[in-house]
DNA sequence: TAGATTGTTAATCGATTAACAATC
DNA sequence: TAGATTGTTAATCGATTAACAATC
């Protein structure tokens, strides 16, 4: 049932769901219809039916879907339960708000290092981590073999780091430099958060509505 | 030519055109066609000239795109010369690493404050602005007028903050909690970006490709 | 059973790509 | 002028919405 080409739009609301769904289980609701949670979420009951229908039927006619359950099975669908090694690259502000501010037990993965090329940072402890000097990558991956990286780094050190880190096996990059991971890795996975861009975006939008 | 109906689909698209053309920029290059733009890009030269379409005709036929002056024209229409008011609401880890990493000025904004509950936090110094105590929001507000709040607390005072920052004549929000302000404010401009989505999209994605 | 609501197919809408005439 | 590349229209593709038969 599962698995073949789910377009991104679809994943992209996914978690959204997942969010909504575990609101709606912290107010003690059972079940739900596609309609009703279609008004709280602002989007129309057939997008969302046509989503989890993706994937499975989750619900049953006449009554709605089950709370918990669709909560589950999205979850499990997202892969939540995993326990996949993650490290962080770049001990600035960003690399600590990301070390501090995410509960990444929560999403199936498991913080096991962070690293920064300033001698002035290693050795500080940040979110219960030593923090390594970034020359260490390489062995530190040959021995712990994280799977993904998170890139806190400035830009132009960026490039030269996802080579040395893909080199050294690791296969997924949530990059929050200003740069872009294009396809020249065609095995990783790659989600660019660029944070810039969103102001720009939102500039704009204030601009059209004449804030 | 602006201004009417442009898809949000270009939209988001214009603010990395912006980042790519920066990078040429430096490199010293002086023109580019679309074809060569799409390959660096990675996206089709059709889809390059159809967005840059949407805003006027910035190209030359035979020549290609200037870029010093197609970076002018993206930063025009993204309005990124303005200096918009802005605070940020909350000095956790997120709120600390917003304030001190992100260039405003760049992009049109300016910090002139940042607000806190905590009273342990209050008074302490953030990117050269003293904490202030999130109980003097209003006045803040009525005194100085900012435009847009950055958002960057708990879930469970999201609501409430928003509209006690609505009330106080603030239209913009950038959105970092784990929340979604949804049409409520019809008025409002709202960028959200959820965080916690991006991890869960790309922990599907990883799994699908098997890390 | 009757009412409700799903799962799923069909229709619509919008976004991307292709093609080419206009023009530098 | 000939070659290159844009601006723009037309064709394709994909995503969203509407409709309704299936079924709890």
């Amino acid at each position: 049932m599962q698995e073949k080409n789910i377009s991104m739009s679809v994943i992209r609301r996914l978690p959204r769901y997942y969010r909504f769904l575990e609101e709606l289980l912290k107010e003690g609701m059972e079940k739900i219809s596609s309609r009703e949670l279609s008004e709280r979420m602002r989007l129309t009951a057939s997008q969302i039916r046509q989503d989890l229908n993706c994937f499975g039927g989750f619900g049953q006619q006449g009554y709605g879907y089950n709370i918990a359950e669709l909560h589950a099975e999205i979850g499990s669908i997202l892969h939540l339960n995993g326990d996949r090694r993650v490290i962080i690259v770049g001990a600035g502000n960003l690399g600590r708000a990301v070390s501090s501010h995410l509960d990444f037990k929560r999403f199936g993965f498991k913080l096991i290092g962070i690293f920064d090329r300033d001698p002035a940072v290693v050795g500080e402890k940040i979110a219960g981590h030593i923090v390594r000097d970034a020359k260490t990558l390489r062995e530190f991956c040959a021995e712990y073999s994280p799977k993904m990286a998170i890139l806190c780094i400035p830009r132009e050190f960026a490039g030269d780091t996802v080579k040395v880190l893909s080199e050294s096996g690791i296969s997924a990059f949530w990059n929050f430099s200003h740069y872009d991971i294009l396809g020249d890795y065609p095995n990783a996975t790659v989600e660019n958060v660029h944070l810039n861009d969103s102001l720009m975006a939102l500039s704009y939008e204030m601009e059209q509505k004449g804030c």
